[in-house]
RNA sequence: CGGGGUGUAGCGCAGUUGGUAGCGCGCCUGCUUUGGGAGCAGGAUGUCGGGGGUUCGAAUCCCUUCACUCCGACCA
């Protein structure tokens, strides 16, 4: 490929837009183009990373016997309401009608497609396990694309899908699974991800796992403990309180705490900390707007997931009505008889407490001296606390928890049957019973994953790609390439280059020097070969990487295999083991 | 969905009290250049996001709407 034929444009000037560093430098590099909020075209160097990438995660499903095939993007209403989530899913699925009216959908995940292909071909044991993967694009409406590639609307994903005539079964290919999946990432130039347990959600009992890339502007956050390695996301992470009582339980006394509203401005006003606080976080239901009220220690809050989960209900954060009795400001578990009834709920961080100060559910008054075990004998207390960084590890004990910032760059998942039941798909085992399969799903976003390989590696002039999913293994530049024999003699290392088997970009412009490694550097191209008249008078080409880690002179007649060995030993580097 | 910010040439931006549109980069032509985004000369490019209003006159003031963006909520 001649640069001078590329199509997409290269700039220094990054556009405003971009707050992240792969989004900047993607734009910049001429790797893509915006079309609309979460939607983007990718020029040529993207689309040949994207496509090792894919190429790379094929390798690895056939590796576990997948099975490549191919789910339609848009599918009718009524396959997903079989599962019954064409209800169920808020607008980020995108709904339209076909010219006949008939409801049609926008893929954004493919269990129920999976369920429809495979519902016949299952109906035996003898036919399991199988595993179906495909690599295509899905549409999320989502509410707030960010961050280029990191998050979109429009974008590319592996969706792999496992049937298995028993748990332990899918417990085996889900092992297998998330070896795989560490061979993907190891591959693609991103062995730093690491795994944690996330969020079983609603589901119940499930395992799920995610591979998180840790980076700063990752969106997603997990609590890691650096003492034994325990690694949650925030859903899943057990907050633990060490609950401190002082031996002498004062009374219950209530004071006056006039136009102190928020929990720093009562605890100032008392002298207290707020850690011997108790705040109350209002929410409602979704469904029918009753309020729910947590009381948990003033300096934490509320993971609402953990609320959710709990309450098997979806809620939002209250708009607290004067009918409702509530007095905003002021809630406290004492004395509390709001017109509302809101369900009352305690986080595990008030357990045991006492000297707390809380609300009097009066405007203008605290009580100080609440204790809990005292004042609540009967109370249950349940974890729904955002675990913080200096929190008790809930493996090891230890108060060594930090929360950390990654971007979820894949996860694998054990469903069970929620969607062989839904959609009533069966096998007969060898007595000639019927059973619903269950099954595993294991996502990977290309995309993301191309950006945060970006993200994790690259310096203020460009990306430093990876061999394994660099656009080109070679980028050969001719400096001053109006010199004839300079031109000549890269032209000729252009054809060796290719003959050779490697994928070279070749820069041959009459342009200066600086404009041209500027290019190379936003292209990254991991090896690069400078030719030149200066180069030619000691007859020597210079050969570099891309990451700084080599350059060398090396004489012209043994560049080609210096050339080649170099990008055997990078490949090398890009093996899983 | 809530709160903030920004919309002026392909990109980055300036545009004062309301007076008829500018700069840098990029692009085109020519010459000189060429080891980290070269210099000179000439040139092209605008529905000032859209709609409405105030005014003799609006990029500028008012109303409205749209888009992008940041923070939050949401996210199989």
């Amino acid at each position: 490929m001649k640069l001078d034929k590329l199509v997409g444009e290269r700039f220094k000037e990054k556009p405003s837009d971009c707050v992240v560093d792969s989004h900047a430098l993607m734009i910049r590099g001429g790797y893509m183009k915006f079309v609309a909020n979460g939607i983007y075209s990718s020029f040529m160097p993207l689309r040949r990373i994207t496509k090792k990438i894919e190429n790379i995660i094929r390798d690895e499903m056939d590796r576990i016997d997948g099975q490549e095939v191919q789910f339609p993007v848009v599918m009718p209403a009524s396959l997903w309401e079989e599962s019954g989530r064409y209800q169920s899913i808020d607008n980020s699925l995108c709904r339209f009608k076909d010219r006949n009216g008939a409801p049609m959908v926008l893929g954004m995940t493919h269990e129920e497609a999976a369920v429809q292909l495979v519902r016949e071909y299952g109906n035996t044991y003898t036919r399991y396990p199988f595993m179906i993967y495909q690599i295509q694009t899905k549409f999320r409406d989502e509410a707030r694309p960010r961050a280029g590639l990191i998050r979109v609307r429009e974008f590319t994903m592996k969706d792999a899908y496992s049937f298995h005539t028993s748990q332990e079964d899918l417990e085996d290919y889900y092992e297998k699974c998330y070896h795989a999946y560490e061979r993907i990432f190891a591959r693609a130039g991103i062995p730093e991800t690491i795994v944690v347990k996330s969020d079983s959600g609603m589901m119940g009992g499930n395992i799920s796992h995610e591979y998180m890339l840790l980076t700063s502007i990752g969106e997603d956050s997990i609590a890691i403990c650096p003492e034994c390695g325990y690694r949650a996301n925030m859903e899943a992470a057990e907050s633990i309180i060490k609950n401190t009582r002082d031996e002498v339980s004062e009374e219950l006394k209530k004071v006056a705490t006039p136009e102190m509203h928020t929990i720093e401005e009562v605890c100032d006003f008392l002298h207290a900390p707020a850690e011997k606080s108790v705040k109350a976080v209002v929410y409602q239901k979704n469904a029918d707007d009753a309020y729910v009220i947590v009381f948990i220690r003033g300096d934490l809050d509320v993971n609402e997931t953990k609320l959710t989960n709990f309450l098997g209900e979806n809620i939002h954060p209250a708009v607290i009505t004067e009918e409702s009795g509530i007095n905003a400001g002021f809630i406290g578990p004492v004395a509390m008889n709001a017109a509302a009834k809101p369900l009352i709920l305690f986080d595990a961080s008030i357990q045991g407490t006492n000297n707390m100060v809380c609300g009097a559910n009066e405007v203008d008054f605290h009580y100080t001296g609440l204790d809990m075990t005292r004042d609540f004998p009967d109370a249950e207390y349940h974890d729904f606390a955002k675990i913080i960084t200096g929190g008790i590890c809930p493996s090891c004990g230890k108060p060594s928890i930090t929360v950390s910032r990654g971007i979820e760059v894949g996860n694998i998942f054990q469903l069970g049957t929620k969607y062989t039941k839904s959609m009533g798909m069966t096998y007969l085992d060898e007595k000639g019973e019927s059973h619903y399969p269950i099954m595993g799903c294991y996502g990977i976003g290309v995309g993301r994953l191309a950006a945060s390989v970006c993200e994790a590696h690259h310096d203020e002039y460009g990306p430093i790609w990876p061999i394994s999913i660099a656009p080109w293994q070679v980028h050969l530049c001719c400096v001053k390439s109006a010199d004839e024999e300079a031109h000549a003699a890269a032209d000729r290392l252009y054809e060796d280059l290719q003959n050779a088997g490697l994928e070279v970009i070749y820069d041959d412009r009459k342009v200066s020097a600086g404009f041209m490694f500027s290019d190379a550097d936003l292209l990254g191209v991991p090896v690069r070969v400078i030719v030149s008249p200066r180069n030619l008078k000691e007859n020597v080409c210079e050969v570099v990487t891309r990451d700084k880690t080599y350059s060398e002179k090396i004489p012209v007649e043994d560049t080609i295999n210096a050339v080649k060995k170099l990008v055997a030993d990078l490949l090398d580097q890009c093996k899983a083991e």
